[in-house]
Formats: structure tokens, C-alpha cells, sequence
DNA sequence: ACAGTTTCCCGTAAATGC
DNA sequence: TGCATTTACGGGAAACTG
């Protein structure tokens, strides 16, 4: 359930006269066929409304000026469809938990499901949850509206959901809600982009983009002069967001610590990194994430200056496969010119001692040779077949602590979340709202 | 549906008498929830009875012997369980295929679910197919059954089902049917668990096991002095089976044509490799299995002669998921010691030229050092901390291809398999009866 | 033919049951 | 509580469907 189990809280709201409005829920990517969990919460504790609450969720309930979108696709609730009694619980106020929701597209699209607008993940749904209250001779109706929802049926189209409900939600700021959105999606600025986008690496590496890294990617993306970023240019087929999100990835599951550290450039384009390198003596190196491969790659180049000549070098980029054999310290620390035992990288850009920044990570070094039964231990030592003279070995010695630039974390990020996303609470750094599907 | 699929053809017996009797049909592994066809034939070309024969699959018809054995599961068809009509087909006869079927547990267990005296790979279960036929008057009930099938609900328990079914196989050559028969499962003759095993070799990898190689095996698992295995030695816990169906797997994966090549020794136990390696000049080495990774990995020994002593090395065992990063060619010609360009690898035991036998397989020899975009391309080298000196380096020399001891099949092979699966008809060296579930 | 979308299913992890 | 078994679902690929 790790994909879609975050519970979103909602609070029940009186039609018309939202007296307790206080929407507590995050944007979310649903996939059919996957159970999820929602958690319906009446604000008020007025422990005489117990077992008089009776809640049902409907799918896109009263969102008419979208269902008639051509190849819109309509889905039901497969389980937990029933309605739920409201309980009181410790924390107070009254809640339902509809712990085992699943949905399941019903046959049926609007008609005319050729040539459909949206692409599946352009289409907002919303989910809906209705009560109808009598006591005390009173009579009312309630409901509840979640966010929009995304609904996919493959993993794969995660992403381009995801990249959906980021573009909606930048333009939710200004604009009121507006599910067809993406039917003739509005252009965003930059300056909002950017934000968002560091965000993601806040979340998935607990740290954000810095000025430089900012400024390579609008250089890639921007070419209006206003500054706007057109939603084709960001999300379609080849658009930057594919690129990103595989990144992102990288990050996440295999780069964690060495991207909150710090130690990662990453977004720094080839000309910069030649700029930066080449005035250092041989061996420095900078790490930075590949702008050919599509699926998430990072490489890392190097200087050498030989017969008064300067080159800079980049091996072939590392994809997830491959760090998932071998973390990206080790590849360094076992990289090697033609089966010597030169290392080129010596020095992490700028200056610093290879072992001071990555020693702490090495998992082989120290190690005993041979294993309980007697076996060799091996080492994987990436080599490349260069046949200049290799430069001198590295410096080893020990693991001190470097203080890079300690984080650029700004505390004003948190205040700039709630603004998109009212009902956000949780924030925690490890709780983050966005891409917060598959936590490791 | 690759584990599934396949297909078992039945012919339709009538009942009592066995007119038309010739099962073809494969012992199978079913999962609950997957999909799987099943081919039900009518032998005798008789065009008249065309639209007169309503066959209909029942699980466990028939078989109460098994079903009072406590917590023995239940299992109903989910999906076409309807009755299907025959028609006739091209290749003569009346066919009806089953498409979709797919079984699903039914609770209630026979009662006393606990203690049950099978695990659920030991449980077999029948399909039978009944047709009631009236046809000019006369009215006849016919029905066919399946060989035993084992129903599982995840693919870590098919291993041990198939274990399950190949026992029951090599038991049925003498024995009536017995589908209780894990609940007192009678000893087997080494003699015909061996053949069993070579064959599930020539299935995987196209090569069957050598004499020596067997008789490594049956000094693992025989202590009888009359040459018998026991079923709980072979199959429970940490039974010989689970190793074995391991380094299988690691064949058919990665290993396919150096196994069928016969590079592999394989199953040598140390002692033998001493004993083998310790008279051939430095660099001699073999290739074997590892004898303590439960999961299946392989490994090679070498041999080095320094200082007037002999010592035998042997490499850290390499499993699956290190073959799935680099193929045991490429992970032997990149071996080297301590960051040289020295391989210790030099001859294939016995003295076959190292690029003679795995030349041809290297995927990295020959390539440009760059690629398209300017990145230098990797290897990885396996190093190991020793720090003896290292031995002369390896003729590379083509790859001359060295013929090794040619096939061992015996040709005979097919026969006896017929004889312990009547049905069985379509032997061709790729499509074999045993673990035919996930053929890449 | 093809691209967007869904289905299928292995393999692993987590949940469940006994 | 531990183990046997089932369920859950990510990820890659095949199958579908207009």
C-alpha cells in the first residue's frame, strides 16, 4: 500500500457554508487495482453527533464541466464502498477511516474516446465524501472534496501524474480550481517552476537546488523571454520532467547522503564544468548528473594537465543498475586508468582530498581480504582502457570531516508550502507533500 | 501466463473403459490467481459428434482418499468454468481449449487445519474434465483427468512443488497413483533420482551431469548403504533440492552456453579440486559450484605454485545478482590481483588457454575506449587484496574455439523420459518436461 | 501500424494466519 | 511467538484497443 496508503484528512464542510474548512489533504496519484486509505475527519468535536454521522465516498460527484470531455474515463470504488459510522477517537473530533478503497475504471468513457484531449494523466478527478446529518429535528447535508487525484493503472505513469498535479497546484495560487486544466494548460513562470522543482530535491535528498544548478535548468528549459514555461516543453515525451524525475530517483535511492552532503554539483552543463576544472591541477573532479541520458544517469569528470596540455575527462554515466551493485563512493574510490592502480580522482572540486569527502562511505576498505571460508574478497575496479601517464596516486588518509557549504536549506520553504497547499500540516523534512510515493 | 501456459492435452476416456487413453499431458505447477490453458481432445475422429459434447472442468472430482487429510485446500475455477463446446480443428479431432482458466482458494479447509500433516507443496491435487454425451440414443459420460498438479500462491514455493512432482513421477514408474503420498513419502533409488536431476540440467542449460559430477552429488545426499534418498533429506528446509534448483536457475540465466559448452565442472568438491589443480602449473583453474551459498553461486579455484609451495585459491562466490551486472566471462577476464594488469587466471583446467574457451564471450574486448559522446568506457575488475606476487599475464590469442569433451546426452535420454511420462510427446531439447516454467 | 493504455505476472516484501 | 502461507504491489513487458 506504500504508494497510496498516506491517509488524507478531510474535514467535513457544510454546503455552501464551509464553517469548518479546514482541508487537510495532499495531492495524490491513485492507481487502480491498489488499495488506499482515506481518512475523513469531522473538525468540530461534538460527541453527540457519534453514530449519527454516516459518510459515503463517491467518485467525481458534481464535476460536470469535465465529464464531458471527450474520452474522459469514469471509475467506481471496488471495495469499501459502503458507508462508514463517524467514531470518536482519542485525539478528539469524530473520523472515519476508509481503510481498503480501491478503484476500477467502468467501461463506458464519454463517448468519442478517439482523439481524446488529455492524455490519462492530464485528467482531474475528485473524490467526495457525502453525509447526510439528521438530529435533533435538524436536518443537513455535508460534504468533503479531495484535491484532484490522478488515476493511473501502470507504474509507469507516475511521473507524468505526477508532473499533472504540480502544474495544477502552481496554478492553483492564482487561479480557482480548474480541472480541464490541461485541456489548454496555461504557461507558469519560471521563478514558480524552479521552486517546486527544488522542493523535489528537498524531498527526495533533503536538500534543495542551488542558484547555479537553478540557472543551468532554466537555461534548458526557458527560451521565452518573459520567462514562462509551457507545459508541452516540461511534460510531454521528451520534456524535462522525465529527466528530473529519473534523477530524482537516483537520488533517492542510491545518492541520498552524498547529494544532502553537498558533494554532488550535478546540474552543471559541460562547458561550465571544463570552466571550473581547468584551471585546477590535475586530478580535481566534480560529479554531475548526465543531460543525454534519459532514464537518470551521473558521471563525474576530471582534469589532467599533461605535456602542457589540459584535458577534461568524463567516464561513462552510472545508471541506477549500476549503483545498485556498487554505491557511487566505492565506483570512485575503486576507479582506476588501464588496470594501474592510479586513481585519477584526487581531489573533489575544489580541493578536496577524495577520501575526505567519500572515505566515511567505502564499504571495502579495512576489510579483512578473505572472507569466514576462506575466499578472496573482490573488489569491482571500474578501469577505463586511457593510455596517457597516469597522474600521481591519491592522498589517503582517513576520514576527516570536510564542512562543505553546509546546506542552503531557506526555513521560508515551509511557509511557501502551506501557501500552495492549505491543508498541508505535517511538514517534517521527512514528510514531505511532493513525490511521496515510494519512501524507501 | 509463461508459467502456466502451457498447455496439457487430454484425451477424453470413457469412463470404465479406456477406449481412447493416451494422456499427453505435462505434470504443472499452478498459482492461484494466474491464468492457465488447458487443451482437452477428443481422440477419435468422429466429425458426427461435432456440437454434441459439453465438456466442463471440476477440480478434485473424485479423489476422496486425499481429501480427509487434514487442512487439505480447496480450490474452485474463477474464470471459464463454463461449460465449452467442442469443434473440430484442422489437425483432426474434437478440441476444446480452456483459455482462461484460474483457480482461487475456497476457506473452509477440511477441518483441523492445524497440524496438517502436508505443506501445501505437498498437497496433489486432479482436474478432471467430464463430458455427458447423448448422441443417436445412446448416452455415455466420459471424463479424463490431469496428472497431479500442485497449487501454490506465490513463485518462491514453485521449486518446491516441482520437487513434489518429479518425486511423484520417479515413484509412479512403479506404483499405482498415489496422491497421498507425501503423507508417508517412500524412498527413492539414487539410481533414479540421478537421471531426474540430469535432466533437469539438460533442460537448463542443455547439457546433462558427467559421472563424476553425480557422484559429488550422491555423496552429498546418500548415507543408505543401499543407495536410497529420503524424501526430507531432498526437499525439506535446507534439502539438497533448494541448492540445487538455485545453481539451475543461475544456468538458465546466466550460465546457458558455458554450461553447455562443458566449461563448468560444477559440482567438484574441494577436496577434488586440490586434488585436480594442485599438479598443473600456475594459473590452472576450475570452475564450480559454491557448496555453502544456499541460493546457488559459482566460483573458481586456482591454482598458484610460489616458493616451492602450492596453494589453491578460490574466489568469493558470485550469485545471481552479480551475473546479472557482468557475465562470468567477462567477470574472469577482468579478474586480477591487487589493482595489476595481472590475471591469475591463465589456463582453463586442464590447460586450456583462458581466451581460448571464453574469447568469443568477452563483450568488452575490442571496443572503442570511448564512446559516441566522448565518455571513456568501464570495466569493472574484480581485484582481490592479495598481495603474493602475481603470475606471468595471460596469453590473449584469439579465440580459437578448443573442443572439450563433446555432449555427453545420451540419446537414450528421450526414451526414458516417455517411459515415466506416457503423454508425454513433444520432446525437442527446448521444450523439456522439466522446469519449463520461465523458459527466458 | 502504432502509440497510449491496460493487463499480466514474477519476485520480493509485508501481512496474515495458525 | 514463530513459522507457513498468502497477499500486496513495484517494475518490466506483453497484450490490448481502438
Amino acid at each position: 500500500v506504500s504508494l497510496f496508503k498516506q491517509l488524507f484528512e478531510n474535514a467535513l464542510v457544510v454546503e455552501k457554508q464551509p464553517v469548518m474548512s479546514s482541508l487537510t489533504q495532499r495531492p495524490l496519484v491513485l492507481k487502480t487495482g491498489v488499495r488506499f486509505t482515506v481518512t475523513v475527519r469531522f473538525l468540530a468535536n461534538l460527541p453527540e453527533l457519534k453514530c449519527h454521522l454516516k459518510v459515503k465516498p463517491v467518485f467525481d460527484k458534481d464535476i460536470e464541466e469535465v465529464k464531458t470531455i471527450k474520452g474522459f474515463r469514469q471509475f467506481v470504488f471496488t471495495k469499501d464502498d459502503s458507508k462508514v459510522l463517524d467514531v470518536s477517537t482519542p485525539g478528539g473530533g469524530l473520523v472515519a477511516e476508509f481503510g481498503h478503497m480501491s478503484l476500477k475504471e467502468s467501461k463506458a468513457r464519454t463517448k468519442g474516446s478517439n482523439e481524446s484531449p488529455l492524455v490519462v494523466t492530464e485528467e482531474l478527478h475528485i473524490i467526495k465524501f457525502v453525509t447526510d446529518c439528521q438530529y435533533a429535528g435538524l436536518e443537513c447535508k455535508m460534504e468533503t472534496s479531495s484535491l484532484p487525484v490522478v488515476v493511473v493503472s501502470a507504474t509507469s505513469q507516475v511521473p507524468s501524474a505526477w508532473a499533472s498535479i504540480m502544474w495544477f497546484s502552481m496554478l492553483s495560487t492564482s487561479e480557482p480550481r480548474n480541472l480541464s486544466l490541461f485541456v489548454d494548460p496555461p504557461p507558469l513562470l519560471w521563478q514558480q517552476l524552479s521552486q517546486v522543482l527544488s522542493w523535489q530535491f528537498l524531498s527526495a535528498g533533503h536538500r534543495e537546488l542551488g542558484e547555479d544548478q537553478l540557472s543551468m535548468l532554466r537555461d534548458k528549459i526557458v527560451d521565452d523571454p518573459d520567462g514562462l514555461v509551457y507545459w508541452n516543453k516540461f511534460s510531454k515525451n521528451d520534456g524535462m520532467w522525465t529527466w528530473i524525475d529519473g534523477i530524482l530517483d537516483l537520488i533517492k535511492r542510491h545518492l541520498k547522503d552524498f547529494w544532502k552532503d553537498g558533494f554532488i554539483m550535478g546540474f552543471v552543463s559541460k562547458a561550465k564544468t571544463q570552466l571550473l576544472l581547468k584551471n585546477k591541477q590535475t586530478g580535481n573532479f566534480l560529479i554531475r548528473f548526465s543531460e543525454s541520458y534519459r532514464e537518470g544517469a551521473i558521471t563525474f569528470s576530471w582534469v589532467e594537465h599533461t605535456n602542457g596540455e589540459t584535458i577534461v575527462h568524463a567516464v561513462e554515466p552510472y545508471t541506477k543498475k549500476e549503483l545498485s551493485a556498487e554505491s557511487l563512493p566505492d565506483i570512485i574510490d575503486h576507479f582506476s586508468l588501464r588496470k594501474t592502480t592510479n586513481n585519477p580522482l584526487v581531489y573533489l572540486y575544489p580541493d578536496i582530498p577524495r577520501d575526505s569527502a567519500f572515505g566515511r562511505y567505502y564499504t571495502t576498505s579495512g576489510m579483512s581480504p578473505k572472507n569466514k571460508d576462506g575466499y578472496w574478497h573482490r573488489k569491482r575496479v571500474n578501469v577505463i582502457d586511457c593510455t596517457t601517464p597516469p597522474p600521481s596516486p591519491p592522498p589517503k588518509e582517513g576520514n576527516m570531516d570536510i564542512e562543505m557549504d553546509p546546506s542552503q536549506v531557506k526555513h521560508s520553504i515551509e511557509d511557501t508550502m502551506k501557501e500552495l497547499f492549505p491543508g498541508l500540516q505535517d511538514y517534517s523534512g521527512s514528510h514531505l507533500p511532493w513525490k511521496t510515493y515510494e519512501d524507501a
